[in-house]
RNA sequence: CGGGACGUAGCUCAGCCUGGUCAGAGCGCCGCCUUUGGGAGGCGGAAGCCGUCGGUUCGAAUCCGACCGUCCCGACCA
C-alpha cells in the first residue's frame, strides 16, 4: 500500500501544545496522530488510528489464539443492569435518559452487559466461554491529565470468561495472563506484571500490567534482583532497622512542648525518627474513631488501610479527635485509647516513642502487646531505601502507565445477575467469571513514552503507522516512484513523502512521525540508482539499489 | 471537590500592572520570484466580536463581578 503524505491529513506541528507536559501527549500531538476535542476527549486522526487498528489487530491475534471469540456489546446500557449489581452509584458513570424517562448509563466497562448475555449459558456443556469485545468506555473522570493517560471516553479491549468451577476459572486466568505478555511483547512495550490492589474486595485475584514510563499514575516497584514487582499502592518492602534507644520496664511520660510532628519528636529527643510511632486517627464509614498507628519515618498507604479496615475511612476531624483522645493531633497514642488501634507490622517488637493523649507530652518506651493491644496489619507505604521482601535486594521505584488489568471475581456479576448454569450434578450454579482489560490508547502512550527521542517517536515495527517512509526530493519524482512500487511490490506500507517541501522540513517531520524505516531518493539518486536507507532508532544509513529495496527493507 | 494558573490569528506568545495611534510578533496559511540532501530568502496577501455575559467609565483586550472552558497539584480512580 502506498499512501502520498501530500494526500493525507497529517498535520504535524512545530511547537507542541503549551499545556502538554507527558513527552506522549506532546509527540502524538505534534506528529499529527490524535487531537483533543474537550478535557480527556480525544480524535484519533488518521495515522493514529492507523496505529489504534494495529494494536487491535496484535490482540486478536493473540486472544484468537487463546480461542477466545470476538462480539460487541452496545455503548447505552439500560440502567437495570447496574441496579443489579448495585454499581449503578459509582459516581464515574454518567447517566443518560431517553425522550420518554428511560434511563440509561454509559458503562465504564461491560461485566454487566456480557454477564446478562450469559445468562444464555445454561449447561457445564457450553463451558469454558471466553468472550471479548473492542468498545467505547465513558468515564465522568473529576479530572483527566497527561494527554491519553487519563481520559473520559477510550476503547477497551475488554474480555469475560465464564467458567463451571476453580479450577477452569483459573485455567481461563491464566490463559490470559499468558495472552497479555505476548500481546505487550508484540507491541514492544515493556509491561510488568505486577499484584495489583484488591482494595475492599480482599481476596480477589488481580493483576496489573505496567508499563515504565516518563509519566504516569502509577508507580511501579522493582527488585533489582527481578524477582519482585508490584505496584506501590500495596508494594512490600522491608524497612531498614531502627536504632532503638534503652528498654523501659513501663512506659515513662516526657514533656515535649511544641513538638506535633515525628521529625521534630525525634531531633528533641535525640532518637532515630524509626524509633518514634506516627498516629493517623480515621474515621471509618459507620462513624468508628480508629487509629491507624505507623512508624514515624513512613507514610500510610490507603489502599492498605483500606485492605486492613474492610471499610472505607477518612482523616477524622479535630473535633472528632478531641472526643476520642482527649487531646490534639501531635500528641496521640495508643496507650490509654479505648478504641480499635491498628498498627503497622513495623511495629510489632522494639519499643518506641508515641503521643500521650495529653497535649505537648509523648510516651517513651511504648511495646505493643504490653502496653495496648493493637490488631497488625499492612499499613506502610515502601520507601526508597527498602529492601525486597523476597531476596532483600535494593528496590527500584519507577513511575508507571496501567495498560492493562485481569481479574478474577467468582460469582460477583453472575449471582446478582442471574446467570447460571446446570452443572454436571443437576445442580444450579453460578458463572465463575474474570474480565480482562487493555486500553490501546493507553498502550499508544506507553510505547512513546518509551521509545522515542529529541527528534520523535521511534515506532517499534509491529505498530507503526507505515513500514517505510520513503521521502522523494525535488528532482528525484520518477526514481522515487519506482522505490514505491517495489517496497508495495513487497507487500510493504509506505508513505511517500511527495509533497513540494524543503528537504529539511521532509527529514524533520519523518523523525517526528517515527517511521521505523526511512528510504530517500533524491539528487545522489539520479547518478547511481541508489536510495538511502536509514535506521530510524539507531540513525544508521546505508546505499541500496532500488530493485533491492523490499529484501533490504522487509 | 479543595488549591493554583491560564483563555488575544491555525500554533507559540507579547500587550493588561499604569484604560485612549493597541489589534501585534514569530511560525503556519495563500500568490509570485528565487532556492532545494536537515525546518532557506524576498515581495505581496488573507486571517482575531482580545472565552461569554454583565458592571465601572466619555472611552475597556486592559479595571471589577459572575459564568464557561483548559491545564497543573491534591482528593478520587470500576
Amino acid at each position: 500500500m502506498i499512501a502520498r503524505a501530500s494526500q493525507l491529513f497529517l498535520p504535524t506541528l512545530r511547537d507542541a501544545p503549551a499545556d502538554a507536559e507527558a513527552a506522549s501527549h506532546k509527540l502524538l500531538v505534534r506528529a499529527g496522530y490524535v487531537r483533543q476535542v474537550g478535557a480527556g476527549l480525544w480524535t484519533y486522526l488518521p495515522l493514529g488510528w492507523t496505529v489504534h487498528r494495529k494494536i487491535e489487530q496484535i490482540i486478536r491475534e493473540e486472544l484468537g489464539a487463546i480461542g477466545a471469540q470476538e462480539l460487541l456489546a452496545p455503548v447505552l446500557t439500560p440502567v437495570e443492569l447496574w441496579e443489579a449489581t448495585g454499581r449503578d452509584k459509582i459516581p464515574e458513570i454518567f447517566h443518560v435518559t431517553d425522550r420518554a424517562g428511560r434511563r440509561f448509563v454509559l458503562p465504564l466497562t461491560h461485566e454487566e452487559t456480557i454477564t446478562f448475555h450469559a445468562r444464555e449459558i445454561r449447561s457445564y456443556r457450553e463451558l469454558p466461554q471466553l468472550w471479548y469485545h473492542f468498545q467505547i468506555k465513558d468515564r465522568d473522570e473529576p479530572r483527566p491529565r497527561g494527554g491519553l493517560l487519563r481520559v473520559r471516553e477510550f476503547i477497551m479491549k475488554d474480555g469475560y470468561s465464564f467458567d463451571r468451577d476453580e479450577e477452569s476459572a483459573f485455567a481461563s486466568f491464566e490463559k490470559n495472563r499468558v495472552a497479555y505478555h505476548r500481546i505487550f511483547e508484540r507491541c514492544g512495550v515493556e509491561a510488568h506484571e505486577v499484584r495489583a490492589e484488591s482494595g475492599i474486595m480482599g481476596g480477589e485475584l488481580t493483576f496489573d500490567f505496567l508499563a515504565p514510563s516518563g509519566s504516569g499514575e502509577n508507580t511501579l516497584v522493582r527488585c533489582e534482583r527481578g524477582d519482585y514487582a508490584a505496584d506501590a499502592e500495596i508494594a512490600r518492602g522491608i524497612p531498614r532497622t531502627p536504632e532503638f534507644p534503652e528498654t523501659l520496664a513501663a512506659p515513662e511520660e516526657i514533656e515535649t512542648p511544641g513538638v506535633t510532628t515525628c521529625e521534630a519528636l525525634a531531633a528533641f529527643l535525640g532518637i532515630d525518627v524509626a524509633a518514634t510511632t506516627k498516629a493517623m486517627p480515621v474515621t471509618t464509614d459507620d462513624g468508628r474513631v480508629v487509629l491507624a498507628l505507623i512508624r514515624g519515618d513512613d507514610r500510610l498507604s490507603e489502599s492498605k488501610l483500606l485492605s486492613a479496615l474492610r471499610s472505607g475511612s477518612r482523616p477524622s476531624t479535630d473535633d472528632e479527635i478531641r472526643g476520642a483522645f482527649g487531646a490534639s493531633g501531635g500528641s496521640l497514642g495508643p496507650v490509654g485509647f479505648n478504641g480499635e488501634v491498628v498498627a503497622d507490622e513495623t511495629l510489632r517488637t522494639g519499643q518506641f516513642v508515641a503521643g500521650a493523649n495529653r497535649d505537648g507530652w509523648h510516651l517513651r518506651g511504648v511495646e505493643a502487646g504490653r502496653d495496648y493491644e493493637p490488631q497488625f496489619a499492612d499499613l506502610r507505604e515502601p520507601i526508597e531505601g527498602d529492601r525486597c521482601p523476597e531476596c532483600g535486594g535494593a528496590l527500584t521505584f519507577e513511575t508507571a502507565i496501567e495498560v492493562g488489568h485481569i481479574f478474577y471475581f467468582a460469582g460477583k456479576y453472575s449471582t446478582p445477575l442471574g446467570a447460571t448454569f446446570l452443572d454436571e450434578d443437576g445442580q444450579e450454579k453460578p458463572l465463575l467469571g474474570g474480565s480482562y482489560g487493555i486500553g490501546p490508547g493507553r498502550v499508544i502512550a506507553a510505547i512513546v513514552e518509551q521509545k522515542h527521542d529529541d527528534q520523535g517517536i521511534v515506532w517499534p515495527r509491529s505498530v507503526a503507522p507505515y513500514d517505510v517512509h520513503l521521502v522523494v526530493l525535488k528532482g528525484a519524482e520518477e526514481i522515487g516512484e519506482e522505490a514505491a512500487a517495489a517496497l508495495d511490490g513487497a507487500g510493504l506500507d509506505v508513505l511517500l513523502d511527495d509533497r513540494d517541501l524543503r528537504p529539511g522540513e521532509k527529514f524533520a517531520d519523518a523523525d517526528l512521525i517515527g517511521v521505523p524505516v526511512r528510504v530517500t531518493a533524491g539528487r545522489k539518486s539520479l547518478e547511481d540508482g541508489m536510495v538511502d536507507l536509514r535506521d530510524r532508532a539507531s540513525g544508521e544509513e546505508r546505499r541500496v539499489k532500488v530493485a533491492d529495496l523490499g529484501k533490504e527493507v522487509g
